[in-house]
DNA sequence: TAGAGTTGTTTTAAGCCTTGAACCAATGGG
DNA sequence: CCCATTGGTTCAAGGCTTAAAACAACTCTA
């Protein structure tokens, strides 16, 4: 019924630490008395935990800045290298890796294809494990500097002692993703569905910063959501939540590849989209390459919009299940913003947001559409890799530290 | 970006005194030493808390428990009598009022009816300030005892310093309830939509006991639902969140009442469902009081499918869309349980359960599905006189004390 | 140029809190 | 009657936050 961790006086310090962190990591550089205001702690205990976080290196002092009349702030800073990140998308059609350093710019990235014939889960843990090798000698950086490595796969992720994926996209069915990636590595390793981490990364960077609730919808080839509430990822029960796509917008309408009918995912994805199109692949596609077909091909069809008023048609439906499908999540969910993003989001939004923005006006309740804006995501197509990096970062910023990898303390503050 | 409150080593025995009154609360009567392993406490700790809870009268001892071979367990006990809580369900044709006692025992109530052509907001305050008044003297309880009220209500509730309500039930347009409530009485008082407040009462005392995530779905003359996540409600960004009726199920389907079509409460709704079976309302109806009229123009309807094809075609397909829309939700929240409730959905499920639950699996995808359960609301019709009285008790748990009503001070912890 | 004013940070002392360990209390069994 | 066992409390230690006082580092003014 009520959520509570152990109430010691040490915890005590433990979360006044990381609200410090936290309020700097998104706001920096910051003198101690911008950090008390912000966080509502005393001066005196700002000056307390930051002499801790000085002395583990964690954060700097950054020069200073006159205050009119008075002794000038110190301002303080997070020192970018006392520990990097890793991202790791698994897309459709490749493996994307990124490393960072903990302000989350990027030190070296890494890119393998899959071939779509052969997704077998260990072909994707040795990409995963040879781009986190690639990139972290490309860096020069120490693996004992890694603070984690987050990997966003499209699927869901089921988090037990060990993560297991379960995924259409590649016919995943309790794929043990993680212990198959152990062979390969031993950095502390971090799964999660790639909708809710790209959520993330708009959330943190993107369309959706100081926000406290959003909704960020992704729209590729498929259609998922990420749910943000209190500033943090809604998971629900077994870490499935935000499963738009398979929602029904049309009873007994289209067939979807989910087995159901009427899906929201078999109108808005650009699968269904170019499905319903009638649409052989352009001529110029690379075979064997689905969804830079599907990519090119979505283009086209957008170009095409200007002059074949059945293009135009096909857009317009498109914006009108679209808004119904976000003004189902609002009505729902009532979030301060709608984030629509992935690849097809965009470059569908581009020209239909306007048209998207009305739909889901129309069928949604107007108080919470009040509330709400709706606005494309701003992040571009490297947000997934960021996303997953904000795995560990997250951690790092909540107060786990680099420690003993394996070590049992380690993995229960995860 | 992150929730803190203030990090004083003061707050550490408030959230801890909170966590020990919560434990006690839903699993009565219990020794100091369930207490510990409950919460994670020391026995010390414990010890002490629970001494102050029992100085201040919240706790009292209640006898003792063997224990094999050694010093007998203290039982520990709420104090029914240390205050009372009121809960009040504003509906479509009545105001009810409820008076409890600090475990939920019910101590008086009382009904005014609405006049359906009159639904003024001071009419109903009115009403609910009557009812207050009825209640205290029935039950002989002096109105300082009183910890708080809760005021559930069918329309989406703006909380600011005063509660602003917007509800198309009663045409309501930002109608400052909580202003002209005050006008009668002086009680603490506390609003929220009434699916909301029904919501909390099965989860607290009903078919959502024990669970962490839950979604309520409530079906009347119109359609609502609560979403629970971390076993409290789910609000969004302007406590409006869990608009299920007005989700569209059927692009461009039938129009709803709120004006959009296709909406799940123009096909599940009892009013929708008496529509569509071209009802005119039995020839027993009472005139002029709708719902009243409702309810057994259901019941006679759901009767009526043991023999005419036609209504259990009619009943075939609201259960069909009903699971559909429980599967949204399902996809959407991963919810550990689906509870069905209100007077309709009470009706409709003792029958159409099992053709719900079929239509909800074939429409959610296999894992969220697998990790829910659909159950009935076993709390009858009084749910959401209690779930209002939760209201002020939720808040009572979380530490709130008796003081001066109107102090900033007692407002702020609100 | 010295002192006064201002603003930012640290030190100090007081007051709470949790907890492990030791201890007391209350029972059943031998 | 003593001992083992179990439940609950006391105590001293160790930590934490904080208000208030002190200190530091400036600017401004006379």
């Amino acid at each position: 019924m009520r959520d509570r961790r152990r109430g010691t006086v040490r915890d005590l310090r433990r979360e006044n630490t990381s609200s410090v962190l936290w309020s700097l990591y998104f706001s920096r550089p910051r003198s101690r008395q911008d950090l008390s205001a912000a966080t509502g702690l005393s001066p005196a205990s700002v000056t307390n935990v930051v002499r801790d976080l000085l002395d583990e290196g964690i954060v700097t002092e950054a020069g200073s800045q006159d205050s009119d009349g008075g002794r000038p702030r110190v301002l303080l800073d997070v020192d970018p290298g006392y520990g990097f990140v890793a991202g790791v998308d698994v897309g459709e059609t490749r493996v994307r890796v990124g490393l960072f350093d903990l302000t989350l710019a990027e030190r070296a990235k890494a890119e393998y294809p899959l071939d779509p014939a052969e997704h077998g889960a260990d072909v994707v843990a040795r990409a995963i494990a040879d781009g986190l090798r690639a990139v972290l000698a490309d860096a020069g950086i120490d693996p004992e500097a890694v603070l984690g490595v987050g990997i966003g796969v499209p699927g869901i992720v089921e988090q037990g002692s060990e993560a297991v994926v379960h995924g259409q996209t590649f016919q995943w069915d309790a794929v043990p993703l993680e212990r198959l990636l152990r062979a390969y590595t031993d950095l502390p390793l971090h799964f999660e569905n790639c909708a809710k981490t790209t959520g993330q990364a708009e959330l943190w960077f993107g369309a959706g910063r100081g926000v406290r609730s959003a909704v960020v919808a992704l729209i590729g080839s498929g259609v998922g959501a990420s749910l943000i509430s209190g500033g943090s990822i809604y998971r629900g029960a077994t870490s499935s939540a935000g499963e738009w796509g398979h929602t029904t917008i049309v009873a007994d309408g289209r067939r979807c590849r989910c087995g159901s009918s009427g899906c929201l995912e078999a109108y808005v994805g650009a699968e269904a989209i170019l499905d319903r199109f009638g649409g052989a692949p352009p001529p110029n596609a690379a075979p064997g390459n689905a969804p830079d077909d599907e990519e090119s091909a979505l283009a086209a069809l957008v170009a095409a919009a200007e002059s074949s008023p059945t293009a135009a048609a096909l857009l317009a439906q498109t914006a009108e299940y679209l808004g119904l499908g976000i003004a189902n999540l609002i009505n729902l969910f009532n979030p301060e913003r709608v984030i629509v993003c992935g690849w097809a989001g965009l470059l569908l939004g581009g020209r239909l947001l306007p048209a998207i923005r009305e739909s889901a006006g129309r069928h949604s309740l107007r108080h919470p559409f009040a509330a709400t804006s709706i606005e494309l995501g701003v992040l571009g197509p490297d947000e997934a890799v960021l996303g997953a990096a904000t795995l560990p970062l997250e951690l790092f910023l909540n107060g786990a530290r680099r420690r003993s990898r394996h070590s049992p303390a380690y993995r229960a503050s995860v």
